[in-house]
DNA sequence: TTTATTGTAACACATTTTATTACATTAATA
DNA sequence: TATTAATGTAATAAAATGTGTTACAATAAA
């Protein structure tokens, strides 16, 4: 991950569920973050596709958590923004005539699989409102 | 990781583990991976700096590791070419007037920190030579 | 009907990644 | 000594990815 997506989700996601106001408009969350609300409303997107949050629209829209914070756990705020693997890509035009070009994509999806799924075993054990609270 | 570093520098590692040549050209190692010459030149010296492999200039020059690979670990690998956080990066104007995008970098290093810490440690425990052996 | 919002497309700009060219330096060897 | 084949590295080009911005249709409240 070369980008800000987990950090932009991961604030959308705390404003929501610290704000007293139910239904945040985008415009608000990206005066947090200060980044353009477009970029909220995609990431708002992404978000509701992975059922984590739930947006409104017209006059009095905006969007609130679908869920409790107690239930949102980073795994699913993670898996839903990613692009990219922990190790990065492969070289996909390896030697084929190379025993080490040859095979060596295929062992590396075992390892590059097994350390994202290590990655997302660990933020599963870590919660939405447990990170909210640190705020308090 | 967005790119293709890791995979890079572990192919070029498996080939100076597997190879009867003591001395590889980069010209011969690009063959394998089908990069450019230059691209593998840049990685050895990245390699090389964390003691990872050896090179010799001139004609017969090349490179060889530097240890046994049953003492090069992945952390190490990953440790020399990584250039960004598993999780990213952080937004880095958040708002100071804001409860939350005050705070919120602070809170994101530890996380990320923490995440990071764990990729490393899971990659600790895999040697090359545990990798190289399952071409054989 | 007016107003304030989401959703999304389209495009512009910035940053990162990869490829390529060029060449000085090094060291073996004919 | 001259030739050859390699590394090391700078400079630049090209491609891919990431972020910002404008525009506007659709929606729904007042």
């Amino acid at each position: 991950m070369n980008n800000t997506r987990f950090a932009t989700a991961l604030h959308i996601l705390t404003l929501l569920a610290d704000s007293k106001e139910v239904w945040c408009s985008s415009e608000w969350i990206a005066g947090s973050i200060n980044v353009n609300p477009v970029v909220v409303r995609r990431e708002l997107g992404v978000l509701g596709a992975a059922g984590l949050v739930q947006t409104r629209k017209g006059k009095t829209g905006g969007a609130t958590l679908a869920k409790r914070a107690s239930d949102i756990t980073m795994d699913k705020v993670y898996l839903a923004v990613k692009n990219s693997e922990v190790l990065g890509k492969r070289n996909h035009k390896t030697n084929a005539k190379c025993p080490i070009g040859k095979d060596i994509n295929e062992k590396l999806d075992t390892l590059f699989t097994s350390i994202d799924q290590r990655v997302v075993t660990e933020l599963s054990s870590k919660t939405l409102e447990s990170f909210v609270a640190e705020f308090h």
